[in-house]
DNA sequence: GCGTCCATGCAGGGACGCTACATCGTCACG
DNA sequence: CGTGACGATGTAGCGTCCCTGCATGGACGC
């Protein structure tokens, strides 16, 4: 039992196919396939089953590749533990955030790891949809991804660690000669009939819109849906709508006027997400512990 | 780094060189010595060093080597998770055990598992050097072993798992026309100057009989050093010299006499001693039961 | 119904790992 | 102190395994 081949089982699961696991891998679909079944001769039971065009892993398959995710991280542990020996920690991290997140809390990172000799940090902004950060894990060491504070946590089981960062809070974001932008703070009732921006549907953070016009009474009228934040704020300057932006993010900026919610909770978590076997690596552990302290300085400000 | 070289590594270790690793292995030398030439370029660390003309792992290589246990157990607790799929376990399971032990055991455990479909023992009698039993877990899936009853355990760590199995008491074998023969028990100091028969030096329970003279005051006086307990059993039948042997393995018999002793605690230990990646098979953990059960009844019996 | 996408089988080629042989160093023996 | 044997380690050669490329078959959507 080839533990190359458990992990190729592995993200054949996590990623939905073949072809898709083949590009994870940077090999063919057929390499992939190949080894699939090799597994399921050595071990004589059916560990995928077809499901329209695409295959899903049998209940056998998922408790294998469940198991290989132990296999993984053994032989991560194996690595650092010679790397202990090693009197300097070397390699590289692929780190990917979206992008507001990246423009938080990145360039800090940089500055921050270039202290450090022989860690290599290799930077990618992922937007993606609130339910493909966990698959990211699968292409990258560190995934930095958000989801509503209110919402339930990430999926993906066991294979995912997740490393709380930061919380923000999201404020409204105001044209500067709005009625609104005088004010010190807004409740739910302010909002009423307000032509929102608001992020594509199934985007992070996209319920969290919902959750405040409930607490007003009625359904937000939501005008125009755009994801990236910058774009959003250039819309609120022009008077297009208003909407919810966070505060850590562009507080600072003077294009619009953040003002904070009051009476209801919104806001959004900040997570590091990473794969249970790479969270093993020293190097990694080095850049989480820099992102996680990083992150509580921007807390606490 | 390939789970394949870890086990390499690992059996390097435990057999003390890389030419007995690759007789356990079955592979050339040169294979071994390659592999883990191999996996010191991918970690940047000497895990071996030349000691005499044998060798020996580093400290980082000991490390490594530990870490190869989990990778070892990992692997084989995902083969044991399809397993549980599969409506039978199947599989051939290698036994070994000393001499005694193997009579003792071996013939019931054979019963018992004829009643199994699908498990297929295959049984050995080997007779080691006290510390040379946890390195027989490379060959063997399980090693039935005995050491003296108030010794320490075995050495092997964390890699070698440890079940008792039961203690058998050391009674003192003499003649049927021995002075002793007629007692319903004798204290060390009935034992003094009798002509012992000894098992050789650095073979199980060689200490206990020095434990027991001990009690008497004065140094056993060995005239032969016999490891065969049935040698040992026609020797004294013979009038040689008296000895201590196994009660359950040998009171049964008509040819000496086995006389319980007093005022000391003389016995042996069984013990079952597997590599922890072996245990997680589950025919082994099956067989392992078989024996586990069946030394139960002997030794309440 | 046709085009597209996806998984899968088969043949070819390349790379990796093992065997066999030679070399060097170390320990036992005369 | 020389000689023989054993053990580890390189090198050449070969076999094998695995991956790529291409072709096939099935399923979904327009």
């Amino acid at each position: 039992m080839d533990a190359r081949a458990l992990e190729t089982l592995r993200t054949v699961g996590t990623q939905g196919g073949v072809t898709a696991a083949a590009a994870v891998l940077h090999l063919t679909p057929s390499a992939v396939s190949q080894q699939v079944a090799l597994l399921q001769r050595e071990v004589g039971v059916p560990l995928t089953e077809r499901v329209g065009r695409g295959l899903r892993l049998t209940p056998a398959g998922e408790a294998l590749a469940e198991a290989a995710v132990d296999v993984a991280v053994a032989l991560e542990r194996a690595r650092a533990a010679c790397d202990e020996f090693l009197e300097r920690p070397q390699g590289v991290v692929r780190v990917s955030a979206f992008q507001s997140g990246a423009q938080l809390l990145l360039p800090a990172l940089l500055t921050r790891m270039e202290a450090i000799e022989g860690i290599t940090l290799e930077c990618t902004d992922e937007d993606v949809a609130q339910d493909d950060f966990v698959a990211l894990t699968d292409r990258m060491d560190v995934v930095v991804a958000h989801r509503p504070d209110d919402g339930l946590g990430w999926a993906g089981g066991r294979a995912v660690q997740v490393v709380p960062l930061l919380r923000e809070p999201l404020d409204v974001a105001v044209p500067l000669d709005h009625p609104l932008a005088g004010r010190s703070e807004v409740r739910p009732d302010d909002l009423r009939d307000l032509p929102w921006i608001a992020v594509r549907e199934g985007f992070p953070v996209a319920t969290v819109l919902g959750a405040v016009a409930a607490r007003s009474g009625s359904a937000p009228r939501i005008v125009h849906r755009v994801n990236d934040f910058h774009v959003v704020e250039a819309l609120v300057e022009a008077g297009h709508g208003v909407s919810l932006l966070p505060r850590y993010t562009f507080g600072g900026g003077a294009r619009v006027r953040l003002v904070p919610l009051a009476g209801v909770r919104a806001g959004r978590r900040i997570d590091a997400l990473l794969r249970r076997d790479r969270a093993e690596r020293l190097v990694v552990r080095r850049v989480l512990d820099e992102l996680r302290a990083l992150a509580g300085e921007i807390d606490t400000a």
